[in-house]
DNA sequence: ATTATCTATAGATCTATAGATAATGC
DNA sequence: ATTATCTATAGATCTATAGATAATGC
């Protein structure tokens, strides 16, 4: 039997060339498509549905809603980079915390830009404080704890106290997170360089001297 | 007459202690605090029209819709940062770019923390890249140019290409509206000091070196 | 029997308009 | 006469549920 052999259950009414995706992951792909490109609000029940191939009422054999489609996408957005985070910091070979912080801002960036949507402005939604993402903001939490470590280690800010390394995490955790920002004004600009281009960024708001840049880079492209 | 006599036109329905603002400006405070706390989406007209202390149907003398209270609104956010941004550029005096551009991205802060809501967050919105929002992405375009302008007046940045200095100029940008996503998660933190020390990373960023930060903070203090 | 889907729809909105009304202004 | 507001509502949604149906699996 192939991946696309006959399915159990009633068939789909207008059936489409089968994506050979499973309907979950199509409703999520279609979500992430139409709340993107469309907005959240903006954005019915119906049309998700519809655009994944199915009927409207299909939608709730998988999601309880919207904002479950909503929560699960987020998530998804930032459970990769936190295993990254973990892996760089439990990583405990001879390469410096600047190294590897860089390291893990590069790939941030790639993974927020890399993707064919810009999920990543979707927790700017006002509606993201809700209860029902309470996972979501764990996650992303420990995955700015995981920043605020490396930030620790680095030379340039061993020397802090509490409050400042808090404010100096932020700022680089904010200039990561900014590039959802940017990215949209100029995509034109290739992903890899950019992604490298604010990972130097945030070493130079976490205080690296000029003159100590390049070594960082360098020992942080090894680690990929 | 003082600022609240009698009045033209039908009584209110409901009547509330008088806020003293007229109607245009009530509406804009209600939505602004609807919009950003329970997002624009779950935001009805009709919610928007009585917390302003009007029916519904009332709204409409003033505006067209949801979309042109949006729009109004966020003109509102950047319009004073631009009037600050060009009087920056066109002082001749003596200071230097970076002591200018520490003041822009000083008083941007301000801006878009010192507010009650956090309007800034709403051009995240899909939403807005609709054609009804054109003269809002004029404005915050030249704002940015702004910011380039001062960033290529600056001696570690002056030697960029054309290319590089785009760049920069995104990640200076970008790290100044990254605030709307920072100061959400530490609000406890005066916002003057957080200015100030996103004002010294937005330099950073620039590439002003460590030991030349000090003096243009200073030069740039007092310019306010 | 189980599953994935369908059709149909109740009930709850929400937006935008039509037309009336109650003030002040002249 | 002008203005700011009101009431009422048509028409267009949209969400979530109830219950039927058409496959496969055993």
């Amino acid at each position: 039997m192939g991946t696309s052999g006959r399915r159990v259950g009633r068939p789909r009414a207008a059936q489409r060339p089968d994506s050979g995706l499973p309907a979950r992951e199509e409703l999520l792909a279609a979500a992430a498509e139409m709340f993107t490109e469309r907005g959240y609000a903006a954005t019915s029940t119906r049309a998700i549905a519809e655009r994944a191939g199915m009927r409207q009422a299909t939608m709730y054999h998988y999601f309880d809603g919207k904002e479950d489609l909503l929560a699960a996408l987020l998530e998804g957005t930032v459970t990769p980079s936190l295993r990254l985070a973990r892996g760089l910091l439990a990583d405990d070979g001879p390469a410096p915390a600047e190294a590897r912080l860089w390291q893990l801002c590069r790939s941030d960036v790639e993974l927020l830009c890399g993707g064919p949507h810009n999920l990543g402005a979707l927790y700017l939604l006002p509606e993201v404080r809700a209860e029902q993402f309470a996972g979501f903001h764990r996650v992303r939490a420990e995955l700015k704890e995981t920043y605020g470590q490396l930030l620790a280690a680095t030379e340039s800010c061993g020397a802090l106290d509490k409050r400042e390394l808090v404010l100096r995490t932020d700022l680089v955790f904010g200039l990561i997170e900014s590039v959802i920002l940017i990215h949209r004004s100029g995509p034109e600009r290739p992903v890899p360089v950019f992604a490298a281009a604010t990972a130097d960024a945030a070493l130079r708001v976490a205080g690296v001297r000029e003159e100590d840049l390049a070594a960082a880079r360098e020992a942080g492209r090894n680690l990929a």
